[in-house]
DNA sequence: TTCTTATTTAGAATTATTCCAAGTATTGAC
DNA sequence: GTCAATACTTGGAATAATTCTAAATAAGAA
């Protein structure tokens, strides 16, 4: 039962909030294309200062209940990957996050053969619903805040 | 080259630290042993108030510098499940993390076939130093906050 | 349209983490 | 062992991230 890949819109969005019970609002929708819009990692307050250009009037608790709202019926993803703010990955194909711990920049990288449930060892009593998997390290040549290549020692 | 998955412990602790060119402290040594007596994934408040229990004198500001310490020397995960503070974890053996997104308890699973990063089809200018499994969904027998079982539509 | 209830809002409150400046302890050299 | 250099520790202030609150508003069902 995996979850639609492709970017959910409209009417679709609609029927993925009244899934889960919730309401579709002009902000829901606002701050969902504002993530189509700009398919990297942004964080609450960075998803905050994007959806302000052309919706002023939305504020900063609106943007986290939306965001755990898209979450929470299947269309964006959290992204935790150290001990900064949560990102949002709008990109539902499975797929993993490589963090540049230099840098602080999020990827996303494709899985060869994608972990599932049934790889992992888990005892009866866990029911899980999702995976996911973070990569750290450095990036080198498609980063160009990394060029400066901090010492590893 | 693989992570010793045994604790490191007295000297032992010293050497991953020179090797980093981290110093060996009497505060580095007990936040390690604090982490090794009660092995489960504490958040630095909670890492903070066990260590005060034998050394009142400690500060909440060593703590994170300690833990930062551990982490790079490699004896000590960092654990990002969610909004919320980031875990310690001192369990350096492969595994996985699975949280239970009803209680919010974290728990280490095992791996049937570990990912490495051949497995992940990172593109050459990534440099892989490790790999984070987080497994989200709820725990049921195991878990005594979790006899709720809060609906999950 | 009306009702019920979820959502939005601004701002306050909390929580998590980092920064700071001064004192202290560790390490390497002698 | 002593000394110097410098990393580390400390408490508290500062900042960042997230949640809460209460009142106003809007969505969806009937």
């Amino acid at each position: 039962m995996a979850t639609d890949p492709l970017p959910v819109s409209g009417d679709s969005l609609n029927q993925r909030l009244a899934e889960k019970g919730l309401r579709f609002t002009s902000q829901r929708k606002h701050v969902y294309e504002v993530l189509l819009g700009q398919r990297d990692h942004p964080s609450a307050e960075e998803v905050f200062m994007r959806a302000k250009q052309s919706k002023p009037e939305i504020s900063m608790a609106t943007v986290y209940n939306t965001l755990d709202a898209l979450v929470k019926c299947g269309v964006v993803r959290q992204v935790n990957v150290d001990r900064g703010a949560t990102l949002y990955c709008s990109n539902m194909n499975e797929h993993a996050h490589f963090c540049c711990d230099d840098c602080g920049k999020v990827f996303d990288v494709n899985l060869k053969n994608s972990p599932r449930v049934p790889e992992v060892d888990v005892p009866g009593d866990f029911e899980v619903r999702s995976i996911d998997i973070a990569l750290h390290g450095r990036c080198t040549d498609m980063c160009e805040d990394c060029g400066r290549r901090k010492a590893y020692t």
